[in-house]
DNA sequence: ACTGGTGTAACCATTGACATTACACCGCAT
DNA sequence: ATGCGGTGTAATGTCAATGGTTACACCAGT
């Protein structure tokens, strides 16, 4: 199982609203070209974005920017922005409930499972846009 | 995006090999019950586990057993045996090499990625089959 | 040989992701 | 005020993966 690519798409756009901020006009259609995805998905994705107060989007002019700092603008926000899920386990089952074993895995399990979940949020929590664009500053430079 | 149901049911089935071991006869079917899924599920999944060494399969005759001590085995071991997916998140753009972003993201954002994904994996190696049964054993006791 | 069980393959239904078209609405500029 | 570029969103199609189910060949002990 993986993710879907809503994350990465995300970030991209962000990226790219800071690289072109004041230089080009970012429209969906202009976005579209760099992440080379369709306009709408864009569209899709500034609206979850903006949603969270992470961009601002101007409507009949065109164009959006951060409504935050690179540095307070974490990947867990923008996969939270993006990624509606609760629980990152699916458990599916209805175990059953006169077996000593299905009548207590949920409650054995549950707790594991969301310290993993925690384990990922936590270092989702760690990475700021800032470090994103400064990583790529560097790549430019060479 | 969210996991499978694979792990927790292929935790579920050790559980309840551990479970009953020497008091029933582990058959698919019989965990088919516990679990409440399809048998075939259950001998898809008990397929990966034996070709991951986890437990050993009795072929004519039928049932299971474990194949390491429960404290050797990690749920890392069990995700790794029964999801075989490599990378975690889905980067799926063939991002415009034209844009000083798209160029770059790839670079930028894999490493990051793949960060969260040891955090959660390391988190996985933390927690042993043992440690589920201790759990499981004390809510039975109560 | 019979029987219970395993190992697979084949097929179906469902779901979610992503692409794409279409269209209503917004706001600037002429 | 009207045209135009742009946004917001719904409807639809395609594709891949999951999970369910049936079917059947194979294995081992009685």
């Amino acid at each position: 199982m993986q993710f879907s690519s809503r994350l990465p798409v995300a970030v991209h756009i962000l990226l790219a609203i800071v690289e072109f901020d004041g230089k080009e006009k970012t429209t969906s259609t202009f976005l579209a070209g760099s992440v080379n995805v369709n306009p709408v998905i864009i569209r899709n994705t500034l609206g979850q974005l903006k949603a969270a107060g992470l961009v601002t989007v101007k409507a009949g002019e065109g164009g959006s920017s951060l409504a935050q700092e690179p540095k307070d603008i974490t990947l867990m926000d923008v996969f939270d922005a993006v990624e509606k899920e609760e629980a990152l386990f699916h458990f599916h089952e209805n175990p059953n409930p006169e077996c000593p074993v299905g009548k207590n895995v949920h409650a054995v399990l549950d707790k594991r499972l969301f310290s993993i979940q925690e384990a990922m949020q936590a270092q989702m929590k760690s990475i700021t846009l800032q470090d994103l664009i400064d990583d790529m500053d560097n790549l430019c430079a060479q």
